[in-house]
DNA sequence: CAAAGTCTCGTCCATAAGGACGAGACGATT
DNA sequence: AATCGTCTCGTCCTTATGGACGAGACTTTG
């Protein structure tokens, strides 16, 4: 069984080996720390029977790196792995193509039955977060913000003001008063520094 | 010997584990997700020969959890750790009182070998950080502040309006409005919002 | 095609924030 | 006793911020 380990994290993937063991005792670790470097590996080896794909990566990174990757190895399923579960991206992963999708935080138990499925040709998705895109039952606050709001909060998250921002962005101030309101509206701040704190909190970046 | 490692992946303490076994055959590993359940720990168990700390961690985070985490075990070594390795928040890191650093892209060995140093009571400092600073990490930077502007500053960074501070630290909009003045000349801050992140990331608090 | 969402920019207005002074009260230091 | 630092509060002023509208251009989705 051939797998691929796409993580920048050395140790990471070293930790990540020990798990996959447990999965066959025969299998075939191929690992690298980037998805161009992935793509040099898709030219001598077409195929594998699981890409697992760090969403934090230097680079290509994100959704992104995993279109990049799905051209790359069209026939091999591909299941995300990330540190902080941000039911957007991953929800938007799975309908880019993803077979599924595992934490971080996880078990080492978890995980490897979520690959299994996934190798069995089933998709997995984490229940506490499927559920929560099911019932609507959310747990922790899944904020909705736009791309340039998101560009507009780091701005702000950097300090810098109205003025600094549309310089920065390319708009005027009053399109940036826009997206701050925006912004403070989608994570009920009532001040800039508030917002900055949350968005900090949060991981919204 | 024992040794405490403080990272929210559970994966990555597992990977962790295997390396650090590597140490000593009879190393005593506790682990935890985060500072407060370290500080849990720090009831029972107040010295550890080895404190482990990731540096991006929900909840206390950062500088802020150093601190925390150097006031629950005073007396033990702490070595962060960081998938980042931001040269301004190591050095930071190493003048608040960590021991030492080590990267997550590194390899196995480099984090034994730093390890090792830290427990034999040195400091460590990966060579590709401390070079690009020169001759050493440059122990600068020390702020005065009054009590009064640190309470001010406390609760700027909890998102509140002057007028707001002004009721809770009872006293009028206007010498809030002078203590913010002078927490912004001390801290070289043009605006509360980066007052507010430098206060966080210098760990003033 | 139509509807929805996003991005853009504008106006008007009230309030908050921030800078630059002065000045009195109080305690500790010299 | 005199000085220094801190805390306190005030005024005057400019600029920044934030809220509440409307409105056109553009893309995506149904």
């Amino acid at each position: 069984m051939k797998l691929l380990v796409v993580d920048d994290h050395l140790l990471f993937r070293e930790g990540l080996r020990h798990i996959l063991l447990r999965l066959d005792q025969t299998v075939d670790i191929h690992e690298c720390g980037t998805v161009q470097d992935a793509i040099e590996i898709a030219k001598q080896i077409t195929e594998f029977d699981l890409v697992l794909l760090d969403m934090q990566l230097p680079g290509l990174q994100g959704l992104e790196g995993l279109h990049a990757l799905k051209g790359a190895f069209p026939t091999s399923p591909i299941t995300l792995i990330s540190g902080v579960a941000d039911q957007r991206a991953i929800a938007e992963g799975i309908r880019s193509g993803a077979q599924g999708f595992v934490s971080k935080s996880g078990s080492a138990e978890d995980m490897l039955n979520g690959l299994r499925k996934v190798i069995n040709g089933e998709h997995h998705i984490p229940p506490e977060i499927s559920n929560s895109q099911g019932d609507g039952i959310r747990l922790d606050q899944t904020y909705h913000l736009t791309p340039r709001q998101i560009e507009v909060l780091a701005q702000l998250c950097e300090g810098h003001s109205n003025k600094e921002i549309g310089r920065t962005l390319c708009m005027s101030e009053n399109t940036v008063r826009c997206h701050v309101a925006s912004v403070f509206r989608a994570l009920g701040a009532k001040s800039r520094t508030e917002a900055a704190i949350l968005a900090k909190r949060k991981g919204l970046l």
